[in-house]
DNA sequence: CTGAAAGCGCTTACAG
DNA sequence: CTGAAAGCGCTTACAG
C-alpha cells in the first residue's frame, strides 16, 4: 500500500472508500433537505478511510464553496485586560454551540492595526466585535458590513450604518469622575494619561478630555506638568507617582486612564507614607476586578458587570439573520462607581 | 449604471475594465516569473475598476488556489498574560515583515480547546505557536506537523516530531524555588494553585508537584489545607491568603503558581500587619514585569527577559523554508530569581 | 440511492 | 502582451 498522501482530500477517501467525493461529503456533512443520509455500510466504509488517513476537512475548499468561514474574531487594542478576556470567554460559550471558532485580534504597533484589519476585510472571518479605540476609519466599517460582515462596535459617536454600536458614554462616565474629585475639593487633579493620548484623534481620547474639560469649566488652570504619559505601564506609573509626591507641590489626587494604573498609584502612595483617599485621593478608569482587592477599594468609571452577554447575543443574531439587520444603538452605559479609594 | 454587486470579485473588476481575470490578478499581484507586468495604461484601468467598486481580494479563493492562508496564531490557556501579550507582540513584528495576518487563539472552557485545535487542523492557519499547558495530544501535534502545519511548541517532555519544542525546564525551577524556602527554614509552605490542578495530567501540574515532591525530600508532611486552588483569580487570592494568616497555626511562606496571586499575597500580609518576608516570605511563578513593581520586589521563578524573538524566528524558518525542517530543541530555561519577598 | 458535474474566487502555466 | 483554461478542495442541485 502507497504512504497516504501528506494532506489527503475528499478524493483520496473516496477512491480509497470506492465511493465518490459526493458520498463522502454526504457521510461528513449529513444530507441536506429531508434526503436521505447513505447507508449505514457506505457510511462505515467512508469512516473507515477517513480514520485511516486521518482526514481533516480543508478550510480554504469549504469555505469558499459555502461562503461562509464558521469563525469569528474580537478586535481590541493591546495589551489583553479583564474586559478582552471576558468577551473572549463569552464568545467561545456562543460560538461553540455553533460549531464556530473565535479568534483574537489585538492590536499592537500600526502595522499590526492594518494586519488585523486585512483579517476582516478579506474575509478570514464571519463576523466580529470591536472593543473601543480599535481606531477603523468609519467608513471602512461601513463597508464591510455592506459587503454582509456582521459587526459589532463598540464607540460612543459612531453611527449605525448596517452595523451595531454598543454607547458606552466613556465621556460622560470620566467626567463624572473628574468633577467628583473636584466636588471633594481637589484643586492638583494628576492625569495618568495613554502614552500618545494627546496626539490621539478627540473620540479616542474621551480620558484625557474629560479631564482637561471639567477642569477647564471649574476654572483651575491646566498643568501640564500633572499629565503623565504612564498608564499602560505599571512600573511606569508607581514610579511616577512616587516622583509626584516627592515633588514641593505634589498633586492632591490622581485620576488614571486605566485601573492598573490607579492601583500602582495607590500602592506608590502606601509605600511611601501617604495615606489613600487622606493625603492623596486616586480614581481609576474601568473597573477591572483587581480594583475591589486593593486597600482601599479603588474608585473607579465603568460598566458595573462585566458581562457582555447582549453584545454577544446581538452578533450571533446577525451571523443568524438570513435577511440583513438593521444596525441598531445599544445603551452600555458607563458609570462613576464610588469606593474608598476616592 | 447597476448596483456594484456586494462582493465584486476579479470577474467584475476584469468586465469594468475590459480586460481579462489573468490581468487583474496580475495587476492586483505582481507576475511570476519575471515576465512583464501589465503596462501602465492597463493597469491604470484595473486599479480604477478596483477602487470604483471597493474590490477586495477573496480570502477563500486565494487561499484554496495558493495552498496558503498567510496567517499563523498564537495559541495559549486563557487568561492571557504578560507572555502572550509579547508573544503576539513580536509574532504581529514578525508577521508584518512577511505580509501575514497573527490571530490569538486564547484557550479557555474544555469546548474552546477543541474549537480553538479545529482552527489548526482545518487549516486556517499556515503555523502556530503553542505557550504551555495547551493540553493539545502530542500524536495530534505530530500529525499536524507532518500535514506540513509550521509549529513551535513550548513544553518540558515532549520530543521534536516534525515541529519544535521549546524547553523551559520549569519542574527544575519551582523545585529550586521551593528549596529556597526550605532551605530559608520555612516548614509551613503554602502554595496558590490553578484550580483544578490536583486533579490535571501530571505534565501540566510541574508547580504542584514541585511543591509536592520538595516537601517530601526534606521530610516535611503534605498539609491539604495549605493548598489552595486560587492562584488564577486576585480577589480570590487575596481572601485565601488573609484567612490563612488568621489561623492559628499560619504558614511562614507562600508559594504562588503565578506571580499575580503572589502579588496579593504580599497586599493580604501587609494589609493585615504581617511584614513580608519576615512574617511571611512570599514567591510567584512566571516572572512577569509587575512582580518588580511591589514592595518588597517579587521573588520569583520564569524567564529572565521578555523575549521571544528566537521562539518567532524559528516559526517563521518554518514557514519560510521550501524543504520541511527537521523538529529541534529549543532552550529557554526558567531560573529562580530571588529578590526581596522570600 | 449514487455519481457526474458545476461552480465558489482565485492564480498561473500556457497558447496565441 | 493578453486571455482562455485548468484546477486548488469542497458542496449540492440534478440526472440517472
Amino acid at each position: 500500500m502507497t504512504e497516504p498522501p501528506a494532506r489527503p482530500t475528499q478524493r483520496d477517501i473516496a477512491r480509497r472508500a470506492g465511493v465518490s467525493t459526493a458520498t463522502v461529503s454526504y457521510v461528513l456533512n449529513g444530507r441536506r433537505g429531508g434526503a436521505k443520509p447513505p447507508p449505514e455500510e457506505t457510511r462505515r466504509r467512508v469512516l473507515r478511510a477517513v480514520a485511516e488517513v486521518g482526514y481533516q476537512v480543508d478550510h480554504a475548499g469549504r469555505s469558499l464553496r459555502r461562503r461562509r468561514t464558521d469563525l469569528v474574531a474580537l478586535m481590541y487594542p493591546a495589551p489583553s485586560s479583564p474586559w478582552s478576556d471576558r468577551l473572549v470567554e463569552q464568545l467561545q460559550a456562543g460560538a461553540a454551540e455553533r460549531g464556530l471558532g473565535v479568534v483574537a485580534l489585538p492590536l499592537g504597533g500600526a502595522a499590526s492595526g492594518d494586519a488585523a484589519l486585512r483579517v476582516l476585510r478579506e474575509r478570514y472571518v464571519d463576523g466580529a466585535v470591536l472593543l473601543p479605540d480599535c481606531g477603523v476609519d468609519p467608513a471602512e466599517l461601513a463597508r464591510l458590513a455592506g459587503r454582509g460582515l456582521a459587526l459589532v462596535v463598540f464607540d460612543d459617536h459612531l453611527a449605525p450604518d448596517g452595523f451595531d454600536v454598543v454607547r458606552q458614554d466613556r465621556a460622560r462616565a470620566c467626567r463624572a469622575a473628574v468633577e467628583h474629585l473636584v466636588n471633594s475639593g481637589h484643586r492638583r487633579i494628576a492625569y495618568l494619561a495613554h502614552p500618545g493620548e494627546d496626539r490621539w484623534d478627540t473620540g479616542r481620547s474621551v480620558k484625557l478630555r474629560g479631564h482637561r474639560d471639567v477642569l477647564a469649566a471649574h476654572g483651575i488652570a491646566a498643568d501640564p506638568g500633572l499629565v503623565l504619559p504612564v498608564a499602560d505601564s505599571r512600573p511606569a506609573a508607581y514610579a511616577a507617582v512616587r516622583d509626584l509626591l516627592l515633588r514641593p507641590d505634589p498633586p492632591t489626587a490622581v485620576l488614571s486612564a486605566t485601573d492598573r494604573a490607579a492601583i500602582d498609584a495607590v500602592w506608590a502612595a502606601r509605600d511611601h507614607g501617604v495615606a489613600v483617599p487622606e493625603g492623596l485621593a486616586v480614581a481609576g478608569i474601568g473597573n477591572i476586578p483587581e480594583g475591589l482587592v486593593i486597600t482601599p477599594a479603588l474608585t473607579t468609571v465603568g460598566a458595573r458587570e462585566l458581562d457582555f452577554s447582549r453584545e454577544v447575543a446581538r452578533l450571533f443574531a446577525r451571523l443568524d439573520a438570513t435577511a440583513p439587520l438593521p444596525g441598531e444603538v445599544m445603551a452600555a452605559p458607563w458609570e462613576l462607581i464610588v469606593r474608598a479609594s476616592a
